[in-house]
DNA sequence: TCTGGGGTCCTAGGACCC
DNA sequence: TCTGGGGTCCTAGGACCC
């Protein structure tokens, strides 16, 4: 058996919590830039407000219906996404974090009531971190991603759901024709594992909810789609494919791309920008305990407006594999600077760091073009800088080339609605008065 | 005027090996 | 006329997830 618990409208809930008059009111969190609507209130939701609709179409809602909309606080979210994490262990013994508000529980092995052991945690994440979640129990991860489905649709249309649904539901109470019922009610693209473009093939073919689905024959299934929708499939059917991840592989990729507030045409703002994002990947890199051996670097023109198009990338390779920022930064602009035309809007830019290695993997070196000790010395220097920054805030020290301002006049983020960091800084700490 | 930022996995096809 | 049977590695592209 498996759990899902995933917090409701994460984003939201999160803000909710530190400003309760937001309650009862449509809210949407805008994506980096304030571009487009990443998640939205029950109430936005209501408004026809859709996942990823750009801000500009909405805005006059703000009027018209009361909208509020609020910049993106990554930090925020994922501290409170930790304090949630934490307290959905108790769950059962091993816990995969799927994401920033979701996180699969194995049950195996845990005794007693299992309903009543999961209303006990949704409760104490509730009094404990005041973020609203649903949980979803069966004996699949794909089950249990429908459960939980299931769970907060049964929530939110109060009335044409059974009401014992909602919040926390497991499929694996329920009789056969009772599931059969949901399942008869339950449109196939909601399904993890299926996206737009097959939900629309599916239809096509007359599939149009999840107990259609589950009827197709497997080899069809199989030689229309390939062996990931197989899964899928025999996963709804309740044998068990998908694993519990408790323990993720370290990241193949790691990236730090963004969309400018401006566009950006010289090359001088384009790599302050480009340093900038080299420096927070070689962060993740870091902490990560790798090296990359190949930088990638991007620059492209807005898809969504007219003019000169441009779009260029370049992988540079490293002599060897490193995570100095000075060393990966000189590889990226260097890249930079081989794609780089004048006399375009550029939209957006990105790095991303390739080919990773462990550090304890690296391939020693017959002939060295510098000493040891200066490699020493550099990973050193990585530490300390590490250290200094993780003490005293993230650019307390930087290279030059990121520049001072984080490109406030040219490419820097568009973000004039950003809460405080509430749980994250000590000067931003809300305070109560009598 | 204004449209996010991360990731993963699988398959097909080509180059190459013996 | 007629042309084997295994493999590996790499890349590009397409689907998916939040």
């Amino acid at each position: 058996m498996y759990a899902l618990v995933d917090g409701n409208n994460f984003y939201v809930s999160c803000e909710r919590v530190f400003r309760p008059s937001l309650n009862g009111r449509p809210v949407v969190v805008l994506s980096n830039n304030d571009g487009c609507a990443i998640a939205r209130s029950n109430e936005a939701k209501a408004l026809g407000i859709t996942m990823g609709e750009p801000w500009f179409k909405i805005r006059h809602l703000e009027e018209q219906a009361g909208l509020v909309a609020l910049s993106a606080n990554f930090t925020l979210y994922g501290d409170m996404s930790d304090r949630m994490m934490s307290l959905a262990a108790g769950l059962g013994p091993t816990q995969e974090i799927y994401s920033i508000d979701e996180s699969f529980i194995s049950l195996h092995g845990v005794r007693g009531d299992l309903m009543e052991r999961a209303w006990k945690i949704r409760a104490r994440i509730h009094q404990w971190i005041g973020i609203p979640c649903g949980i979803g129990l069966a004996p699949t991860k794909t089950l249990a991603k429908l459960a939980n489905h299931i769970a907060k649709t049964a929530e939110r249309k109060a009335g044409s759901y059974p009401s014992e649904l909602a919040t926390v539901c497991n499929l694996a109470s329920l009789s056969a024709a009772e599931l059969a019922v949901i399942l008869q009610a339950t449109e196939v693209g909601t399904v993890w594992g299926i996206g737009r473009q097959i939900a629309q093939q599916l239809q096509a073919m007359g599939v149009h909810t999840v107990h259609d689905f589950v009827a197709l024959p497997g080899d069809v299934v199989r030689g229309k789609w390939g062996v990931v929708l197989e899964r899928t499939w025999r996963e709804l059917r309740g044998e068990p494919c998908i694993e519990l991840a408790d323990n993720p592989p370290p990241k193949q990729q790691i990236a730090c791309t963004r969309s400018f507030g401006q566009p950006v045409s010289d090359l001088p703002p384009l790599q302050e920008a480009i340093s900038e994002f080299t420096t927070r990947a070689a962060e993740k890199l870091r902490r990560q305990k790798h090296r990359s051996g190949q930088v990638m670097v991007f620059a492209r023109t807005s898809p969504f407006r007219d003019g000169p198009r441009f779009s260029k990338s370049v992988v540079v390779p490293l002599a060897r594999p490193s995570a100095d920022t000075t060393a990966l930064t000189a590889a990226a602009l260097k890249g930079l600077s081989s794609i780089y035309q004048p006399g375009y809007q550029l939209a957006k830019a990105g790095v991303m760091l390739l080919d990773l290695v462990p550090d304890s993997q690296v391939q020693c070196e017959l002939l060295w073009d510098e000493e040891p000790t200066e490699q020493r010395d550099r990973t050193r220097l990585m530490e300390a800088l590490d250290q200094v920054n993780g003490r005293f805030g993230k650019r307390t020290l930087l290279l030059g080339s990121s520049g001072m301002n984080q490109g406030a006049d040219t490419w820097g983020m568009k973000q004039v609605r950003r809460t405080p960091r509430y749980t994250t800084d000590w000067t931003e700490v809300p305070v109560a008065r009598a």
